[in-house]
RNA sequence: UCCCCGGUAGUGUAAUGGUAACACAACGGCCUUUGGAGCCGUACUUCAUGGUUCGAGUCCAUGCCGGGGAGCCA
C-alpha cells in the first residue's frame, strides 16, 4: 500500500552507504530513543521512519529505547503509549527490524550500573570530578557565550576524594543538589557544553523502572552516548538542537578508552508542519486545558490521535518519505500530509453512501411500497473489492448542500426544474418544494424519476452534470459523525504570541448522519469513503447499534474553494479579513480601478516588493489622493506579474491561499 | 557579542564541477455515474558580491539573512 522506494536517499543514508562500503560496519544499528514524558507525535514519526527505514533498507536493526534518566518527569503511562505507537507505525513494514530485549524496549535505566562504573572510570583517569558548588554557582561559573567560564574550586581535588564522594552520593548521604559529578574538559571552550558538563546529579526520587534503587541519575549527555555504545549502535541519529552536543558525545566515548568502533551522531532537521503544533509542552496544555479531549484526540498530531482519526500508518510513512531528510530548518505544508492521506485512502477505502445533513426528497411517481436493490461498486480503484446492493425507495435523503432553491452560477446540483443523477439509481427532476410556513426553510423537495434510467444510465445519451449521493429514508442507519478541521487557523500557530489565540473554533462539528444499511456492519479496521464527502473511519467510541464515525479527511472539493466558503469556515485569518478590504481597494485604486496586475509596484532595497500606495494601506484605508507614482524614493516602478502581486499581498503576513483568494476576488 | 549549523519556485526536496528538476500548493484544460480519482498543460526557482574554472547551485572569500547553543531537561 506504499510507494516508498526500497532505497530512499538522503545525506544520512549516503553516509551509511559509504560506511558500509568502507567496511566500517557489517550492518547499521540505529535506535529510536524517546523520553517517556509525553506522547509521540508526527515529528517523532519522521524520526521513527528514518531510523527503522534505515534498518529495513540496509538489513540492520533499530532499537527501541526509553531514554529514562529523569525519574521526576517520566511515567509508565508514556512508556506504554510509546510502545503501542511505534508498533502501530512500523507494523507490516519494519516490525521485523525492531531491536528489543526479551520483547521489551531497551531502557537507559537498564544501564545504570554500567553507567556508574563508566563514571568511576572517568574519575580514576582524572577526567571527571565531584563538584560541591551549588546549582547557582555552577550556573554562574559556566560563563556565557561571550564570557569565559571559571573553573570549579573542586576541579583538582584528589581522585581518591572524588571517588569516595561519588560512592557516598550513590549511598544517599547527600541531599538533592548538594554535589554533582562533572567531566573535566575545558572551561574556556566556546562550546558551552564542553565547560565541565555535569554527568551525574543527586535526585532522591523513585524511578518508574528501577524503583528506589538509585538516588543519583546520569544526565542525558553521559547516558546517551554510552547507551548507544552499549547497544552497539552504529549511527545515532537525532535532531539539530543536539549538534552542539556532538563534541561532548565524542569526548565521553573517546576518553573512556572503549574498544572501537564507536557510534557516531548525525543530526537532521525536525518536522514542523503548518496549522499544528508539535511542542510537547504546548500539546500538554491543549490536553490539560481540555481544548481537546485527550492525547488521542483526532485533531492532535499525536500518533495516537492520527490513528484514532483513521489515518493509515502507511500514509504517515509515505509522508515521512516525501518530506525528505535535511539539515535545513523547514516548515512543511500540511497539504503534503493531506495529499499522502488521500492518496492512500483513495486506493483502499470502501465507497459508501451517507448523507450528513439530510434533506428529504419525495419521488412522486415512484410506487409507495416499492423497494429496489441497486448494485453499487465498492471501490472503483480496486475491482477486487466487488459490489454491494443498496436499497432505493420513494423517500430518500440527499445532502442539503445539494439543493438550492436559487442556484448560484455554475451550480450543477438540484434546483427547481433541473435534473440530476442519483448515484447508481435514477435521474430525477425537481418538481416542487415544501417550506416551513414559519421559517421559510425548505423542508422537503418533490421530484419525479425517469424509470428508463435505472442504475443511473441514460439510454438516450443525455448528459447530466451532477451526480448526487443519497440514502433511502426507510433503510437509513443513523450514525454520529465527527467532522474535524484544522485545530489552528494560521499556518504557524506558535510563531508569535499565544498559540491559544489561533485555535480554530470550528475544529470539530458533530452531526447525525443517515447511512446506507451496510454501514451497520462497519468494522474498526476498514476505511470508508462516503462518496463526495470524504474518508471516514469508526471511532473508538463506536458501539454496536451506536455508530460513531470520524472524518479522517475530506475529499478535495473545488466547489468549496471559493473565498466566501473560506471565510465561513474560518480559514481566513482575522488579519486577512481585516486587510482584504483595504488591499482590494488599494490594488484597484493603484491600477485605475482595473485588474490588480495593472497596479504599480516598485522594488525596495533591491528585494522586497512594495506598493506605490503602501503608506495608505498602513494607515488602514484608501482615503485621500494616491501618491503620484513618480515620487517614490527614485525607484523604478513596474507592472507586476500575477505572482509578484501575490507575493506582495503575502508580504503582509498572509498565506498564499489567502493572497490568491484576495487576488481572485478582485477580478 | 562568541561558537556551531543552514540558505535552490509559494512550501518542501533533487541535481555529488557539465542542459536546474520532482512533489505538494496555485492556475487552466480534458475526462468523469463521486465537482473525487485520473490525464494534459501554465506560471513561478539557485541570498548577495567577488574569486577559482573552458564551465559554479555545487569549490574559495567576504557580507547578508535564518536556526540552534549559557537546565542538576531530553
Amino acid at each position: 500500500m506504499s510507494d516508498i522506494p526500497e532505497q530512499p536517499s538522503d545525506f544520512i543514508r549516503d553516509i551509511i552507504q559509504a560506511d558500509l562500503a568502507a567496511g566500517k560496519h557489517q550492518t547499521p544499528v540505529t535506535r529510536f530513543p524517546p523520553e517517556p514524558n509525553g506522547y509521540l507525535h508526527i515529528g517523532h514519526a519522521k524520526s521513527i521512519c528514518l531510523n527503522f527505514g534505515i534498518a529495513r533498507e540496509f538489513g540492520g536493526v533499530c532499537n527501541l529505547r526509553m531514554d529514562d534518566t529523569n525519574p521526576t518527569k517520566e511515567e509508565v503511562e508514556y512508556v506504554d503509549s510509546i510502545i503501542a505507537d511505534v508498533r502501530w507505525l512500523i507494523d507490516g513494514w519494519a516490525d521485523d527490524r525492531i531491536g528489543l530485549e526479551n520483547g521489551q524496549p531497551f531502557y537507559a535505566s537498564g544501564y545504570f550500573d554500567q553507567l556508574y562504573e563508566f563514571a568511576v572510570q572517568l574519575i580514576k583517569k582524572g577526567k571527571a570530578y565531584v563538584c560541591d558548588h551549588t546549582p547557582e554557582e555552577v550556573d554562574f561559573m559556566r560563563g556565557a557565550p561571550d564570557r569565559a567560564g571559571e573553573p570549579s574550586k573542586y576541579r583538582d581535588r584528589p581522585i581518591a576524594e572524588s571517588l569516595d564522594l561519588f560512592a557516598r552520593m550513590k549511598a544517599g548521604e547527600f541531599p538533592d543538589g548538594a554535589r554533582t559529578v562533572r567531566a573535566k574538559i575545558d572551561m574556556s571552550s566556546p562550546n558551552i557544553w564542553l565547560r565541565d558538563p555535569l554527568i551525574y546529579r543527586i535526585r532522591h526520587a523513585s524511578h518508574h523502572q528501577t524503583g528506589a534503587k538509585w538516588c543519583i541519575y546520569p544526565l542525558y549527555d553521559f547516558a546517551h552516548c554510552l547507551s548507544d555504545y552499549i547497544e552497539g549502535i552504529t549511527h545515532s541519529i537525532c535532531t539539530l538542537e543536539f549538534e552542539v552536543h556532538r563534541p561532548l558525545y565524542d569526548w565521553i566515548l573517546e576518553n573512556l578508552d572503549l574498544p572501537r568502533p564507536l557510534p557516531h551522531q548525525y543530526e537532521f532537521a525536525k518536522l514542523i508542519p503548518t496549522y499544528t503544533i508539535v511542542s510537547k509542552r504546548k500539546l500538554i496544555t491543549l490536553v490539560n486545558d481540555q481544548i481537546v479531549t485527550g492525547w488521542d484526540d483526532p485533531r492532535l498530531p499525536t500518533i495516537s490521535g492520527l490513528r484514532r482519526r483513521g489515518i493509515p500508518a502507511s500514509a504517515v510513512r509515505q509522508f515521512a518519505y516525501n518530506i525528505g531528510v535535511t539539515k535545513y530548518n523547514s516548515v512543511t505544508d500540511i497539504a503534503v500530509f493531506e495529499h499522502c492521506i488521500r492518496e492512500d485512502l483513495n486506493r483502499r477505502a470502501l465507497r459508501r453512501l451517507a448523507v450528513l445533513r439530510p434533506l428529504k426528497i419525495v419521488i412522486e411517481n415512484y410506487p409507495e411500497s416499492q423497494v429496489e436493490m441497486l448494485e453499487a461498486v465498492n471501490n472503483p480503484e480496486d475491482a477486487s473489492a466487488g459490489t454491494r446492493q443498496v436499497p432505493f425507495s420513494r423517500v430518500i435523503y440527499i445532502e442539503q448542500d445539494d439543493f438550492r432553491e436559487v442556484p448560484p452560477p455554475k451550480y450543477y446540483r438540484l434546483s427547481p426544474g433541473t435534473e440530476v443523477r442519483l448515484r447508481y439509481a435514477y435521474l430525477i427532476t425537481c418538481t416542487g418544494i415544501v417550506k416551513d410556513p414559519h421559517t421559510g426553510a425548505v423542508t422537503e423537495v418533490h421530484a419525479t424519476y425517469d424509470p428508463a434510467t435505472r442504475g443511473g444510465n441514460t439510454p438516450d445519451g443525455r448528459k447530466v452534470k451532477a451526480t448526487l449521493h443519497w440514502v433511502s429514508a426507510a433503510h437509513a442507519v443513523d450514525a454520529e459523525v465527527r467532522l474535524y478541521d484544522k485545530l489552528f487557523t494560521v499556518p504557524e500557530p506558535d510563531a508569535t504570541g499565544d498559540f491559544r489565540a489561533n485555535i480554530n473554533p470550528h475544529s470539530l462539528e458533530t452531526v447525525t448522519g443517515k447511512c446506507e444499511p451496510s454501514l451497520a456492519d462497519a468494522t474498526p479496521e476498514a476505511r470508508y469513503q462516503f462518496e463526495r464527502l470524504g474518508y471516514f473511519a469508526l471511532d473508538t467510541d463506536s458501539r454496536p447499534g451506536k455508530l460513531v464515525f470520524n472524518r479522517t479527511i475530506s475529499l478535495k472539493d473545488t466547489w468549496a474553494k471559493m473565498i466566501d466558503e473560506m471565510a465561513k469556515r474560518g480559514y481566513l485569518s482575522e488579519k486577512a479579513k481585516y486587510l482584504a478590504g483595504a488591499l482590494i481597494e488599494i490594488l484597484k485604486h493603484g491600477s485605475g480601478g482595473k485588474h490588480p496586475s495593472q497596479c504599480w509596484l516598485y522594488q525596495k532595497n533591491g528585494k522586497k516588493w512594495a506598493h506605490a500606495y503602501d503608506q495608505q494601506i498602513a494607515e488602514g484605508g484608501v482615503g485621500g489622493e494616491p501618491i503620484p507614482p513618480t515620487s517614490l524614493d527614485g525607484e523604478k516602478l513596474f507592472r507586476p506579474k500575477k505572482n509578484e502581486t501575490i507575493q506582495y499581498i503575502m508580504s503582509f503576513g498572509l498565506s498564499q491561499q489567502e493572497a490568491e483568494a484576495i487576488f481572485t476576488a478582485n477580478i
